[in-house]
DNA sequence: TTGCGTGCAAACTGTTTGCACGCGT
DNA sequence: ACGCGTGCAAACAGTTTGCACGCAA
């Protein structure tokens, strides 16, 4: 793993591994802020930013870069998938059956040197897609890309 | 096509669609403003990013929302795959085997209505694999999900 | 003439940073 | 005791919005 030399082990580092591992959902940075204060209430926002940067940076936790919205962490460091509720924005993890590198998709790479690809599915989760369905008419699904 | 009722022709529309079509690479609002003021120096950027805003729900133009960086814009509506150079930036259109949909990796959709994927691929433009090619060393592949 | 789209500036969101101080090593 | 990591507040980047006015229809 890409992994800098481990930092100082402070009680803020501390419960905000604990809380964005205690986490089910993947939580953003102000979220992971609110339940953190619970048990740390003089913290700062810019802290808990600085810590969860440099424990992506270890390799301890992962920084989930979603397209079009705001950052969340994941507890799970390992490389895995997710889909997104376009209706309420849940973000949950997923598993595809990797028969290949999707790298082998490429027709023509164009010269580029490729290092790896971003995937995520969009949908609806069971709750809004219960909701959707009760819908007066002529909201066509959002197919995005 | 999703597309609402199309608006007003105004030169400001005129000149952003314009420059965005003979733009070769997929530019940033302020991209777009900057070579859009040579030929309307008192076009606001807030106008700029109205305008792009619409054009993209019209199904005129496209919105791309790559992960962790600006917002791009492309001139071609249709659905296809991108490239992000992690060295300079540089977005370019990719091809991809679509073989099947990519929707079809998926394991268990865990109750999830699913509408769609986003994937982008990563790496290194020629230009910058060649920069990375020559340099000191120690600076390991960085393998993006 | 009507009202949509504009320019301007201010607001807003998410994130980063400079600084003095306090605490983990 | 040294200096990294903190709290605070200000700065920052990208994007959005309220308002009065002008121009396309």
């Amino acid at each position: 793993m890409i992994s800098k030399r481990s930092s100082r082990m402070t009680s803020q580092r501390q419960v905000i591994l604990d809380e964005l591992r205690s986490a089910k959902d993947h939580p953003t940075a102000d979220e992971i802020y609110v339940r953190v204060r619970r048990r740390l209430p003089r913290i700062s926002l810019g802290t808990v930013y600085r810590n969860l940067e440099n424990l992506a940076a270890e390799g301890i936790i992962q920084k989930l870069e979603m397209a079009g919205s705001q950052r969340r962490f994941d507890e799970n460091p390992d490389k895995h998938y997710h889909i997104r509720c376009l209706g309420c924005g849940l973000l949950r993890d997923i598993t595809i059956s990797t028969k290949f590198p999707l790298v082998d998709l490429i027709d023509d790479t164009g010269g580029f040197e490729i290092s790896g690809a971003k995937l995520e599915f969009l949908g609806l989760c069971p709750a809004c897609s219960e909701k959707v369905a009760s819908l007066p008419e002529g909201s066509e699904g959002c197919i995005e890309t």
